[in-house]
DNA sequence: CGTGTAAGGAATTCTGACACG
DNA sequence: CGTGTAAGGAATTCTGACACG
């Protein structure tokens, strides 16, 4: 579930220099709920690759003209979406190996 | 070839961070040919999770005494290695694509 | 609402050097 | 040889705020 994709390792800056945003959106997406980067112990923003990849994402919704809220909800709803079948599945498995006992 | 993994975005402070290693070691590593790390505009060091791995192993060979010289001249001969193995192997499959045609 | 920018401070990184062993 | 450390400067990052639309 969890990969080297999602090690939060890089630097504003560095995000600034892959994504293209400036720091400010940066920033400013993160306030609104929609990034979410790890802190070292003096506060400094690490991101991680799926991070940078949701940043693009935000991106190209933004120049769309969806507004950050909206934005935030379809991400909330894909999550929900995946957690729901992620439990369908587990159901399903349960159910097979309950009839096999 | 190459993946995720050996894209340099990580600066020297996460990565001491993540291996323990001082920064004097870090840089001196470099300074003696063992890891190349990029640089931004500015200057500062970008290394890979690659990297980071490499460094870890560096780390380990001198805790067992080996100095920086030999380490290279391994790590040398590791990818002289591969790269013989991979030419090898491309001259089988092009043996083999001539002897179809 | 979404972004730019100037502000001031704190933390980061860099290089070249001296120290020790 | 391999590392630590103090030195000084340059670049980075952070926060809170004002501006504009």
């Amino acid at each position: 579930m969890t990969s080297i994709k999602d090690k939060k390792v890089i630097t504003i800056g560095i995000v600034h220099e892959m994504t293209g945003l400036s720091e400010r959106k940066i920033r400013y997406y993160e306030e609104r709920g929609l990034v979410f980067p790890d802190r070292t112990p003096r506060g400094t923003r690490k991101y991680s690759f799926s991070d940078i990849e949701l940043l693009m994402e935000i991106a190209n919704k933004r120049e769309e003209g969806v507004q950050t809220y909206e934005i935030k909800q379809d991400l909330n709803n894909k999550k929900k979406k995946e957690e729901y079948r992620d439990e369908m599945i587990r159901g399903q498995l349960n159910a097979q190996f309950n009839i096999r006992k």
